[in-house]
DNA sequence: TTTATTTTGATTATTTTTGAACAAATTAAA
DNA sequence: TTTAATTTGTTCAAAAATAATCAAAATAAA
């Protein structure tokens, strides 16, 4: 019985009572209490748990479960038409940005044999296109933990110093009123990517078409194309107003 | 029974068990302990297993692009031991860039849950920080595949912009004649996180001492610590050019 | 064949791990 | 508060594992 081992069960036993003995484990693991004492210091030193009087509690339960992955599973069969018209838009040679939603991010599997540069401030888009033949340019910045993203101040500077030839970007909701955004950090960074590319486009699933919610942060005319699954008549009026739609 | 025989059967007993022991495996093969603990050495050496007292256990396998696994599961215990000596250096409320070497890699196991804030150029240090109280910081720019890193111009710029209280780094060899680097873009970055942060360490196993290849890029003085698990002669010379050096 | 190289094993010294004993610190109880 | 019980850190010693050194055996090369 070595430390190695000893720290899997110390471990494992504060995953799931959320709390050690060092008397009790002594005692199940036939060894001596100033060895477990001596584990839990070495352990605690490491952060991976937190030394109590006669034994050791759970550190903070920081486990996020990937709430991107399940956003990214969610209407999967719709996204995917939609991106894989997306990629259709999308040329050799081309400069695009992706932002961070759910929707762009299904667009990856569609262009990994594409020959393009691909700025991105999407961490999951990096990992799922870092292996391909697209080069990669992050937009550094503060990491957002929860939508897997940076946004912020320097995000916003360093797509400025880009230009791009087309942008595919997600947004929370559209209406005939305009664009709206879950928060000033993605509604900011939509507007820049927008404004540094000559062409954006608007991937959103039914969902999103007719949606407001929170904060309005543009109008129509930001964007030059919509790649939709949806048939509300909600699109006739982006047409009216000059913007490309595409139905899938 | 040569070497490659019982390498197989230490590999497939560590897949079934999930650990092995020496007098165990040696008294079964027939074969003295020695051999198999170097052997076991040897594995360990090239990442196939992590070392124990006694015997060996199964690496973890990590969900990171696998060129960079092998990279970091190289010379792991001391690099472990080199990494434990460095977080102890670093305090709550500490700013500090980490940039894409191996060794640096695995000091994120030992920071998770201090409440820093963390610059970074290295996106398997995003991945393996993400889910902790770190608040990270991507370092924009080019993503280079290999390195599963960002280099280059818009890197330094940004890197330019802040101010850390303490930086760790890598490098490719240290001698009494300067620190050398594997590229261009490599050098730079160390260069600029040496640049703009108040303490610099430099963290290299025993293989790093003393080598010098590819590029030249900077003095000694540009670093403030060392920390290492060599016992070379240099680290004396180190010390006179007042290098602090810290032997694990 | 002889000669060099590599691999293996035996011996010894060193390091690491562990446990016991006791003093210091902490918690609980009176 | 004071006292008692528990927990902890420290020091030291024993045991186990390891590394280092050198010699023997196996293998490869000339």
């Amino acid at each position: 019985m070595n430390f190695q081992k000893r720290k899997q069960i110390i471990l494992d036993r504060l995953n799931i009572d959320g709390e050690v003995d060092v008397k009790l484990i002594a005692a199940e693991l036939d060894i001596s209490e100033i060895t477990i004492r001596r584990d839990l210091n070495q352990l605690a030193g490491d952060g991976l748990l937190y030394r109590t009087h006669g034994g050791a509690m759970k550190v903070n339960p920081l486990e996020i479960p990937h709430e991107f992955v399940n956003k990214a599973a969610k209407n999967v069969e719709a996204k995917d038409k939609i991106c894989r018209a997306a990629a259709d838009q999308i040329n050799h040679g081309d400069i695009i940005f992706m932002d961070c939603g759910s929707t762009v991010f299904r667009l990856c599997q569609f262009i990994k044999s594409k020959k393009i540069k691909v700025i991105t401030n999407s961490i999951p888009v990096v990992y799922e296109l870092q292996n391909s033949l697209v080069s990669l340019n992050i937009i550094g910045g503060e990491f957002n933990a929860e939508r897997q993203a940076v946004h912020g101040t320097m995000a916003n500077e360093h797509i400025a110093r880009y230009k791009a030839t087309k942008a595919f970007l997600g947004v929370d909701g559209i209406s005939r009123n305009g664009l709206f955004a879950n928060s000033e950090l993605e509604a900011d960074i939509t507007q820049a990517f927008a404004a540094h590319s000559s062409k954006t486009y608007l991937l959103c699933d039914d969902s999103k078409i007719g949606k407001e919610s929170y904060l309005k942060f543009g109008e129509l005319s930001i964007i030059d194309t919509i790649v939709t699954n949806s048939k509300s008549e909600e699109l006739a009026f982006f047409r009216k107003k000059g913007v490309e739609v595409i139905v899938v």
